[in-house]
DNA sequence: CCTTGTGAAGCTGTTCACAGCC
DNA sequence: GGCTGTGAACAGCTTCACAAGG
């Protein structure tokens, strides 16, 4: 905890792009399956592939975190494995909360592969009495009541809020107040928090509108193909 | 079905900015949420503010899909929600077929709100037998093998895959040869489809991964700021 | 007067293409 | 020779600031 670290390196001034570090984990998860594989060395080709993004992309990347491949070999894979995780700051295990006891958060609370990624489920709270006691994946629904309790116990940093859309603000006021200071929320509700605080939202049903929306233009651009040769 | 748009407004050739998509149902559900409030006309600020935006981003996404606010008063809520949702192909209900009836599946079958949205699942496939002919949310479990005739009697053009990240891949390639579009992916996998398919991932671990990092980088520049006070 | 709609500026992210190095 | 690392060109998205118009 007390690393000195007098010059990190320059570009660390602004940190790394959001849009890198939304693909890290992506890389991650293809260098683990290299790594079961046999694999020792890769290049970035190869990663690419596997990662599913353009070579030049993953290259610039990777160069944020700096210079860890070797010119006309590639990359050792155990190396880089170490160097991406330690950036996502997998060299600790993160203990996060759950909100919500209903479908969503039992599906999450059984999540495999959390472990693997530093990942800890802690706690699980709901306010319904009917779910509290009960257990999801080993871990004891509680009430939401000790909701402080639970960060301060854990030193939780990281909440999930997996609560119907009417409950998600006053949770995350809650979570604020409690001390969190990062939310992934799943409930469709826009959530208004201090901008010290960092939230990232999923929504299953939105996702669905996205694709929804494509199929609609391929179904009207071939209905207009249609019309033209018709016409 | 047989609609004709002869001339469809210009910018229609490249279609919608994808950026722009992805927010149009987010102001859909804001705008239902007013809707609900009894409220019948807004501004782009006040609708800005519930969807979280910037008001002239707002604004400029709404242009894309004509001018359809009033200057000097602002925005019908009902025209307007009318406008979106056709947009984004809520005239008409897509069914989905959701492959993988675990945790996951379960909590994406009983979901909440898709139905307002123009979703109905109309299948859920897996392939372990102690799963099959139970029941989620109303709709039987059945064997992945119908896969085929579900995307026929359904005329089905978007999956849901939630199933372990191993299978994934088979099942997208099914999916694809069955006739599915557009393809939904929960699993931990990087799908490889035809560049005619559309996928959209959602990883929950990745999320998490990602806010690990936001942390791990407050945490250090804490300490940073530390060492300088100290130094 | 008020709010929309939008050119233009600025920023972020992606891709190219090649210099640098093993 | 081959692959990385990266400046430079490019594309797309966001924000500004103001003209247009009820």
């Amino acid at each position: 905890m007390t690393l000195l670290r007098t010059s990190r390196p320059a570009r660390a001034d602004r940190g790394i792009p959001d849009a890198t570090v939304a693909r890290l984990p992506v890389y991650l998860g293809a260098l683990a399956e290299l790594a079961d594989g046999g694999r020792s060395t890769c290049s970035s080709g190869e990663l690419a592939e596997a990662a599913g993004v353009n070579p030049a992309k993953l290259r610039k990347d990777l160069s944020y975190l700096g210079s860890y491949g070797t010119r006309g070999v590639g990359y050792d894979v155990a190396v880089l494995r170490h160097h991406i995780a330690r950036e996502l700051g997998q060299t600790q295990t993160w203990d996060v909360v759950i909100v919500g006891a209903g479908h969503l958060g039992s599906a999450l609370s059984a999540y495999h592969g959390f472990d693997a990624r530093g990942i800890n489920v802690a706690a699980v709270l709901d306010t319904d009495p009917a779910r509290i006691g009960t257990e999801l994946a080993g871990v004891a629904v509680r009430p939401f009541d000790e909701l402080e309790d639970v960060v301060e116990e854990f030193a939780i940093a990281i909440a999930v809020v997996a609560t119907p859309g009417e409950a998600a603000q006053d949770v995350a006021d809650a979570l604020v107040a409690a001390g969190v200071t990062s939310i992934l929320n799943f409930a469709p509700a826009v959530l208004q928090v201090p901008e010290t605080v960092t939230v990232r939202k999923v929504d299953l049903s939105i996702e669905l509108q996205i694709l929804a929306y494509h199929e609609q233009r391929r179904a009207s651009s071939v209905e207009a193909a249609d019309e033209e040769v018709a016409g």
